[in-house]
DNA sequence: ATGAAAGCGCTAACAG
DNA sequence: CTGTTAGCGCTTTCAT
């Protein structure tokens, strides 16, 4: 068996009490005896257990991150990135793959809670708001990732997406395209939408006329950005540009158009959103929307670790700023 | 405060070992209180605290997954095999990137054994075996992913990395080339010998003599492959093919040569090794070793979950195979 | 079939 | 400065 507190005690002669002052540098304890406790800790190899702590009322560091899937690298790197913060919080994190199915959002959630976690990271597209109403009435510190809650006050860090879709729209009317595909992802989240939306304005504010017909529902997938792409692209007046909302449909795209014979980027210009390693692997080199990953990682581990310690009643919302990141897959139009 | 098992049993009117009973089905308990019970439990939203019952004794149902990176496509595609195949099994699991940096690993696997998970799947290289034999000592669960430990009884889930290497080999062989080069990892693991170990035997055995030269190392970033592959192509005499020990080198390799303006696969061919989705999305598509990357992580929590079971006492190596997945990125040798 | 009571390993008053 | 003691929420004999 595991030595425990009462093993190091008896064996240094003092009280449990003293171990566990010892343990958590509480109360007023002589040099002397903490020295000797901390050895014969040493010697017992010692380690106080966790689960009995958090019994008692202190927290468990540990936090629960939701998202859709780890194997996508847009979430793998999201998840690298709290991982690495909580770890210098000197917390562990719950990975929660929930592939966007409310049953298993459910289930995770409800396991984090009876597992007693000290806050859970969304990151997945939140459909059953009602659970997670739930659980910020229950005072479970949340924070909320690139996902918006607007009827309710809860931390949350997220990107502009207005913004990258009116810079991804800017950047390609200002090469001279006017017929600018734009390939969306198949849930309907605002953050979907705003970058939809903000692409479309800035193709307005340059004098294109946004045509319905050149907005394309894809996925998470490159396989559905590659479909949808092909279909574009056997409309009679097809897009010489299209701006897809993540990298995963930019790179179906960049397929569908290679397998159709065409030059890239000569032919097509592709913007993708997230940049991802996958961006600068692909050739030619996806121009996208920079989000920055890391920071968005940091920060939500910032507000919820802030909440978890109580050392913060606000709530607040974080809005960062993405960046046009231009490689290679975008190029001026060439009326030929 | 979250209700407990104490204000499930007083609004029921029975007992806490009995609302114990029912909420585990052990003991005997008549039809008519279950019922009763189950119907306060939803009342009140009662979740049982897992910290409480693992405290008694319990399992935390909980594991930990050590690995390099988790930003890394291969990990990340192994980590989500295993929270799939753990999730089925009612099991959570601690997300733990260590970089291979021997002090985090040490601080994970604390950490990992404070919280009294019931085991370890370690993806990471090992470099402290030293630790490692004392978790194996103290009976701690374990299983280990493409890894070995020779000296150790421990449940080990691998792909057979001599034969991915001579796949490799033989293919690039059998294509005509002679000049064959190897991109290693800066590790020196054995999985990473084996492979170089297998290409080289294929090699022979196709009569070509491996040439030292030929050799070069890189890492686990598609920018070491990219460095390393910039030299190779400065011989005098430079490869005309190259197996890489993994797909980030590949991709390094491959951006190298378009780079010096070769023409791929006409100039250069390449293999890589684990078939990640990364493969699917260079261009050209990469003829890559499969690892069957779902098959690694559910076996591997399959043996771990036995042994915390206690279902099972002998230990096992499993030995995977991988298979050689032709794409574009490899092409017959043309003698100009 | 049900309940009383003794822990599990630790923390946190409260005494001394 | 150190020790005693009462829980934390649950499981598990052992009675009844």
């Amino acid at each position: 068996m595991k030595p425990t507190i009462y093993d190091v005690a008896q064996a240094a002669g003092v009280s449990i009490a003293t171990v566990s002052k010892v343990i958590n540098g509480t109360g007023r304890i002589s040099d002397k005896t903490r020295k000797h406790v901390l050895i014969i800790m040493d010697q017992l190899k010692y380690q106080p257990s966790m689960v009995a702590s958090a019994l008692t009322g202190k927290s468990t560091f540990t936090i629960g991150l939701t998202l859709p899937d780890l194997a996508n690298p847009f979430f793998a790197e999201i998840a690298r990135a709290v991982e690495d913060r909580c770890h210098e919080f000197g917390f562990n994190v719950f990975i929660c793959s929930t592939d966007n199915d409310p049953d298993k959002e459910v289930k995770y959630f409800s396991l984090l809670t009876q597992k007693r976690v000290d806050g859970i990271i969304v990151a997945t597209r939140i459909q059953n708001d009602q659970f997670l109403k739930k659980l910020i009435q229950q005072n479970v510190p949340i924070a909320l990732i690139t996902n918006e809650m607007p009827t309710l006050a809860v931390d949350t860090v997220m990107v502009d997406d207005f913004l990258g879709g009116y810079q991804a729209g800017s950047h390609l009317a200002e090469l001279g395209h006017r017929r600018i595909a734009i390939l969306k992802e198949d849930t309907d989240t605002k953050s979907n939408r705003e970058r939809i939306h903000g692409c479309q304005q800035a193709m307005i504010a340059a004098g294109i006329e946004p045509d319905e017909r050149l907005l394309s529902i894809g996925g998470f997938t490159v396989q559905s950005g590659k479909e949808a792409m092909t279909e574009l692209l056997k409309l009679d007046n097809p897009p010489t540009a299209v701006f897809a909302c993540n990298d995963l449909l930019a790179i179906g795209a960049i397929q569908a158009a290679r397998e159709q014979g065409l030059q890239l980027p000569a032919d097509l210009s592709v913007v993708g959103f997230d940049n991802t390693i996958l961006a600068t692997i692909i050739d030619p080199p996806l121009t996208t929307i920079g989000q920055p990953i890391q920071e968005i990682g940091r920060q939500a581990v910032e507000l919820l670790v802030q909440e978890i310690k109580g050392e913060k009643t606000l709530k607040q919302r974080v809005v960062l700023l993405p960046e046009l990141v231009i490689r290679s897959s975008s190029l001026a139009y060439q009326n030929v």
